[in-house]
DNA sequence: CGGGTATTCATCTCTACGGTTGACAAGGCG
DNA sequence: CGCCTTGTCAACCGTAGAGATGAATACCCG
């Protein structure tokens, strides 16, 4: 049971910061440096840098080399892993739904032509 | 500070942790107290009582009244808050990639008909 | 009303996290 | 070469989160 999450956890707790959330936004339309991607917030040069070892560590960004500058790029695959992790339990509970439906309506079948059962 | 994207930080922040998204895949099943939701877990009834507080925080389910028991219950329109945001900016990175990759052909064409254009 | 069941509230502890500042490594440029 | 830019590492601080335990609440049964 549970012996992974490891990935997972990273994944969504990386995301649960909205800071982290916005350069994920910022990535999407493009690779940047440490530098642009700190420039909208008010926070240092140095908790940038740790939110994005937090994304790297969750394997939603990669870090390549220019020069002195490090390039942070988007990693698509781990979106899907999280999607799939979702819509699983999603889908899951949607077709419970649909069943439950199934099984209220034959219930009020069997009320109406069978009342002293159980 | 961070006045943000308030619910969707708890949404991630909610998933963040292992055994609550253990919990949510097993209210994907079926609607469940709070003791049979404890039963697999070796933490304490407590415990299991605040990470289902978290998950109400987050809107990810919602607890009715049976009695003195508390039935959870699953609320799928919060995962599509989260799939949707998600989706977006995986979209968005995709499409970057394909104008990407056309651009990078074009200039190709470009060096080869037409190489010391300035 | 008293007792048992189901669940939450209060409190405390421990660790992880986000932020800060200061020092330092890596690499282009005058 | 020396310097400036870009970015990380290290140490520290305050707060939030996850766990435990003990007491309290809400409810059914008798």
């Amino acid at each position: 049971m549970s012996v992974d999450g490891g990935e997972l956890s990273r994944v969504f707790a990386a995301l649960a910061d909205p800071t982290r959330r916005d350069m994920v936004a910022r990535l999407a339309a493009g690779d940047a440096t440490v530098n642009e991607l700190a420039a909208p917030y008010a926070v240092s040069l140095q908790a940038v840098s740790k939110h994005l070892k937090v994304l790297e560590d969750a394997g939603l960004v990669s870090r390549t080399r220019d020069a002195q500058r490090r390039p942070v790029h988007l990693e698509l695959g781990t979106f899907s892993l999280m999607t799939k992790w979702i819509e699983r339990y999603q889908r899951e509970a949607e077709e419970r739904y649909r069943r439950l439906d199934a099984v209220l309506e034959q219930m009020q079948d069997h009320t109406q032509t069978n009342r002293s059962a159980g």
